[in-house]
DNA sequence: AATGAATGAGGATTCATTCAT
DNA sequence: AATGAATGAATCCTCATTCAT
């Protein structure tokens, strides 16, 4: 029955063949040959559907990231305590890199990608912005209930997700070191702590 | 008067020049003949003075993460409280990250060639584990001083450097986002004053 | 009309245009560019054909050698006496010799080659293995029919590819030395009256 | 006592060890900085004494060449029968090259080389000439003396030197098949027998 | 006499991209 | 839609040669 792959479906073969190949070689060391062959086509076939090993690029960046926010934009219209939202928040991103653990060194691609191609740059820095903005709000509605008394919303969320970027950093170049699991939830709880202590 | 410059002043000056091309270009990306006009020789002799461009990118590494210990190292000899060492130790990272700001992009480089280059991960993982251990026994005098009540030396320790690395990550991606300064010292703050809260 | 080559021609074309410029500079002076630009392709065209310098050579040397010896393989089966087919046989060579004229550098170049790499030396040793074991052949005829008298058929077989091994080298080197076919059959009518004399 | 050489003994010395250089790399392989330091000196220093790769290629052919056409001006002066004076010639040859047997490899780069630098080409033509006119003056007594029936000294002459020749090249390329010895003396039989019958 | 550092012209090979079919 | 063959620019590295010391 194996059905005569669609066109998008096509494109979406390559968009996984080359998130591996990043992964294995990186951006720059990649080759047209390396995605063709691990998508099962010829170079030329993978030139039909794409333009530039760059247009690939720019196909995995948006599926990889652009769709992460729904998990937060979610936990922002819930309703009651902020806290265990955010552990929530945290479990989720756990399992998610755990999950995607492939996807790890194409990340480390990504960011270093982005001091060099400006367009790279540029989208992430919209991510991380959007990230930011959906994360403040979190931490606003925290303040507003008495949850939280320390800091502000904004700078908080730029804390967390800096403690969540590093987190996946260290367990990417080091995993030995950081069994995840515990240290992000630690390390969230430490926050909350802090959070939440009273204004001395 | 433009003295012969000496064996080990030509390698330096050569590594300064690598850094900024990686910088600019990613290493992949970087041409040995970039290096060398950078460095102000031909491309021969440069490779008189290393014998491949990894050798490059190796005295690189080892210049940039080796020597970054010491700080932390003194810190650990000094007496007294914790908590205010541990906000000199973060004064004294932000200013250094500020100072090398072209470092970033050649330390994000690293990471992701760290995910393809093995010599490079385990470089970076020694890094690490050092980077852990000095830190580890930093927080164990503020356990043992009861200056900390919440979580252990060794968790506290990996949360701290994620959260360092991490505003280190957000602030080579997108700096407009983070004030570095003020974020990082409201992140310190953050996490000393959960470390301090009473159990509850 | 100018058909469009088939793969196994445009092989053989690059081959061909090997040998010539293998000829004219060596192989370690030809280059690649040369080669390519002999047999009318891009130097990519010629990597798609042959995975490198290397695997030309080889190829040449299969062909240059590994059909030589079916002329020798038609003289043994044939009937009646050795001499006049021996006679043949030089004959033979003598006229391939002039014919190519062109390919006895490249030889005298795989006989400096197999000095050094392995490959080569192994390709030519069986070479003469095969050679020398037909040769055997049909001097054994020769005792076999009481046509020779001295010597034996390993012995002589040897000393008749040497002879003309011999002569090829020498004409190549200082052609103007060996008129080439009185000589070689003068060597034969030698060999032949020394193998004929009656044992004294 | 280790004299401080003298510059003919350095000389010595450099072409010494190029000649086992260039045995191992071949000419164009082998490089200035693999002969200096066999030679144990530095670049710079080998080229105090030569002027370029191609004079120390000179000077090895010199030696090499230059002086093998002693023994052979010797046997010529000698009186009596030519036949052991052969004998005596492919003796020496023999145990020559067997006590060089190193050599055999620069010889069979000489003869590559002879095809594209005239300067070795002309070198090894001059030798082969004067080579062939002393060993043409040796086989003329023989006819003189009514020892050798058939042939002429000069085309005699010839195919002696290819069949010793030719024993060299195939003990160079495939050794396991000449024991050069009792091969060498075998041929050099045959065709005194061959010269010595009676012409028919 | 000799050295170590430097030069710069290649050379083999790779690779993104194109295109006729 | 897809292929295979081809292009040609770019890349890392090598090496004969030079030269200040």
């Amino acid at each position: 029955m194996t059905e005569k792959p669609t066109v998008a479906a096509r494109r979406q073969t390559i968009v996984e063949a080359a998130i591996g190949v990043f992964a294995q070689h990186g951006f720059d060391a990649a080759t047209t040959d390396d995605i063709a062959r691990a998508a099962g086509l010829s170079k030329g076939g993978l030139y039909w559907h794409f333009k530039s090993k760059d247009d690939i690029l720019a196909a995995i960046l948006i599926q990889l990231f652009d769709q992460e926010l729904g998990v937060l934009q979610q936990l922002i219209v819930d309703e009651g305590a902020v806290a265990p939202r955010l552990r929530q928040m945290v479990t989720h991103g756990v399992a998610a890199v755990q999950q995607l653990e492939a996807l790890l060194p194409v990340m480390l691609e990504f960011y270093a990608l982005a001091a060099r191609k400006s367009d790279v740059r540029q989208f992430l820095q919209r991510y991380y912005q959007r990230y930011h903005q959906l994360l403040t709000q979190l931490f606003e509605q925290g303040y507003a209930r008495g949850e939280f008394h320390r800091g502000t919303a904004e700078a908080t969320a730029i804390t967390l997700i800096a403690q969540l970027e590093g987190m996946g950093l260290l367990w990417a170049v080091a995993p030995e070191l950081v069994p995840l699991v515990d240290r992000s939830e630690a390390a969230i709880e430490l926050l909350l702590s802090g959070l939440m202590a009273e204004r001395s």
